[in-house]
DNA sequence: ACCTGAACACCGTTCAAGT
DNA sequence: ACCTGAACACCGTTCAAGT
């Protein structure tokens, strides 16, 4: 679209405007395209312009890591802590699942925007009222660590080795390229071996839902077990 | 120290020897000053002379994730399943601490170089000499996740809310400023409630090398209980 | 054939000159 | 007072000119 110069003018920029755009840009075009020159040109805009809004480009991606904060499901009381939670967390997952520019954005950021302590707060309400004691519930929240927003450092898929970052990839088939398989034995066995569901699954490659939610509900067993035993950390070696 | 030019030659450029510079200069000056320009002149070289080296940068990040996966201490058999996976890890968890980079770098980076697939590829084999199935062997590796290379992404940390990046930052006390305790008081609360021995360390914040070892222990235990159940993932819903 | 300076196409951000 | 072009101090990488 060419741009019209004069008759039309553009609706007038702001934090939010800003916020929203840069998202967009990041969903599409992929967080290393992100940069304010870009960002100032989707908008129609000098690149000088966007600094009346936010203040630097860390606090640009602050201001957007807040805006994916706020589309995660807002909490509905009712269930036991372990389902509240459980919805929660599956909520921010799909959330992620629209912004996979957001995990690396959170690790380089040093974090803590109020809306993503808001978030952190109302989850240790819920441990807490679920009857976890405070201290249970400090552990338990580094336990989950990014699970709590919904995603987490996956090191091991097998079926990418060399392939480019592909935000819009779709999953380019599974098992090891062969001479890698070699290699890598134990690697080649497993990356076949993800049968989820009673083996008509074998060879497509892994269900990142299933992954994830293997390692949650792993998790939220054995803290319903520790809080059922009582359990208190006064345990240290030493 | 000034340069000597002429009567002193350096000894000559070499992979290795970029690696380890590269290694070094974000040891102590962080990632984000890990430049290809910045490396040369550590290293008394004109920038381009690195491209005969390596291939670009990404490929020098390669490099480097590799050097610290050999940092990591090798293979001891002996032991039952899970006591191997565990000193493996924390040796992981000692060298990663030693490069506070490498998680940003590791997330950055495509992965599955063939160091760290080598070091994957041996702990499937831990865990399936240990006995467990292909099948479990699998979700095992995924619900681990990046705490198989010692470290997991932390995004509950009480105390730091606004500080700068600081890597050699001596950890500035715990607890929420008061502001922040007050809108967010349930982070408050166990903010203060990490009496990880008998409440001698209330308020002093809170034990990284503790937080860790609980995640840890509570995935393990819960993965040593379903391998006893003889576990088999059929279970899907639909 | 090898090495390297200059150049290219970018960054985030400052600053002073325009209105 | 506000806006913005040019400029500054960087990037990673290419390329052609030097030896």
């Amino acid at each position: 679209m060419a741009e019209q110069a004069g008759t039309l003018r553009r609706t007038p920029l702001s934090r939010d405007r800003i916020l929203r755009a840069a998202v967009a840009l990041a969903d599409e075009a992929g967080i290393e395209s992100l940069s304010m020159r870009n960002l100032a040109q989707e908008l129609g805009v000098v690149p000088m312009a966007l600094y009346k809004h936010v203040a630097n480009k860390d606090e640009l991606l602050d201001g957007m890591i807040d805006v994916i904060v706020g589309e995660i499901e807002p909490l509905v009381p009712g269930a036991d802590w372990q389902q509240t939670l459980r919805r929660r967390i599956l909520s921010a997952r799909q959330v992620l699942r629209r912004h996979l520019w957001a995990p690396l954005a959170i690790e380089s950021r040093n974090m803590a925007t109020p809306a993503v302590l808001a978030y952190l707060d109302s989850m240790v309400g819920t441990l807490r009222a679920g009857g976890l004691s405070a201290d249970l519930a400090h552990h338990v929240m580094h336990a989950l660590g990014s699970r709590i927003l919904g995603f987490s450092q996956e090191l091991f898929d097998a079926s990418r080795q060399a392939g480019r970052s592909g935000a819009t990839e779709p999953e380019p088939a599974a098992g090891l390229p062969p001479e890698a398989a070699a290699r890598f034995p134990h690697l080649a066995e497993i990356a076949t071996a993800a049968s989820h569901d009673d083996g008509s699954v074998v060879g497509q490659g892994c269900d990142d839902q299933f992954e994830f939610e293997f390692a949650l509900d792993l998790l939220l067993d054995g803290i319903e077990r520790l809080r059922q035993q009582g359990w208190r950390s006064a345990h240290r070696p030493g």
